[in-house]
DNA sequence: AAACAGGCTTGCC
DNA sequence: GGCAAGCCTGTT
């Protein structure tokens, strides 16, 4: 099938998509949007997106999903993909700036994910003061104690649901290890069973206002906020500032030991309302590079 | 009111 | 004993 501008080919359970652009796997799953999406030998990546788990690798420009099923192009993985915005655009807007040009000539391939709204809430939740490889466990972890199996032989479970974690105890969701944050995600999947904040109210919301809304979550402060924000897809316009964006801003534009708020102002002032996909390759660039950390 | 210091689970170094 | 995608609490 044809859709907007891709050819969709689909047997035997691998759809290949032809047509994708500014499009690179590893940009892509390892510029710290996602936790579920695991590197193969080949260069593959396995993952699991709501109760699908599939392999995707990309060949001669062509994209290609194992176990999936041509029906879920337009429901999941178009949107998923982000298929429907134009990178190039996107990046010859942000490369009038010298050092953003580098960034993107490191993480040219990157795409914002649209990942779902209450899985990138408890998993921003979990991400606080911690490490990525831990980041990734403790969610697996938690998708296989209060998720559900949906590949037996891969060991590949969904995230729980929303009232899977707001019936659990506090005891039961500390089986997942992540430490003091548990309290955290217990007392916020009970606010959200009450649907305290809704995906479509904060989309109803401008920036300011939806972050201050997720900020009254257990767990939430601004960082992350505006990473759930961001890769929920529903505001563009944030800058989520972690220790790896402040020290990449400090040493590449403000050359100066600066405060989260002033970081903000200038970035807002640099990126425009762009400062999404910008903290993405500057996020991607400066731990590929290692800037920063004196090295 | 706004800014800052200290503490926090866990596991790897 | 230090440290890691920050947040919360108590103190000035």
């Amino acid at each position: 099938m044809e859709y907007k501008g891709y050819s969709i080919n689909c047997k035997n359970g691998i759809m290949a998509i032809e047509g994708v652009k500014d499009f690179n796997l590893t940009h892509i799953f390892e510029c710290g949007q996602c936790f579920r999406w695991i590197r193969q030998q080949d260069g593959s990546y396995n993952g699991i997106v709501k109760d699908k788990f599939v392999n995707v690798s990309l060949s001669n420009g062509i994209l290609y999903i194992r176990n999936a099923e041509e029906q879920n192009f337009i429901d999941i993985w178009y949107e998923y993909f982000d298929l429907g915005t134009d990178y190039s655009k996107i990046k010859s807007v942000l490369e009038k700036d010298e050092i953003m040009k580098e960034a993107i000539k490191t993480g040219y391939g990157i795409r914002l994910l649209r990942q779902d709204f209450w899985e990138m809430l408890i998993s921003f939740i979990i991400s606080a003061n911690n490490m990525i490889p831990r980041i990734m466990k403790t969610v697996d972890t938690l998708s296989v104690l209060k998720g559900g199996c949906i590949e037996a032989n891969y060991n590949a479970y969904r995230f729980p649901e929303i009232h899977d974690l707001a019936n659990a105890t506090l005891e039961e969701i500390q089986q997942c290890k992540a430490g003091f944050r548990c309290k955290y995600i217990h007392q916020t999947s009970k606010l959200m069973y009450q649907e305290a904040i809704t995906k479509e109210m904060l989309q109803s919301l401008d920036t300011d206002m939806a972050r201050k809304e997720l900020m009254k979550l257990p767990g939430v402060g601004p960082k992350v906020a505006d990473c759930i924000l961001l890769f929920s897809g529903i505001k563009f316009d944030v800058f989520p500032t972690d220790v790896w964006v402040k020290r990449v801003m400090e040493e590449l534009y403000l050359k100066k030991e600066s405060k989260l708020n002033e970081i903000q102002s200038f970035a807002k002032n640099q990126f425009g309302n762009l400062t999404g996909y910008a903290q993405q390759y500057l996020f991607y660039h400066a731990r590929l590079n290692r800037i920063g950390m004196g090295k």
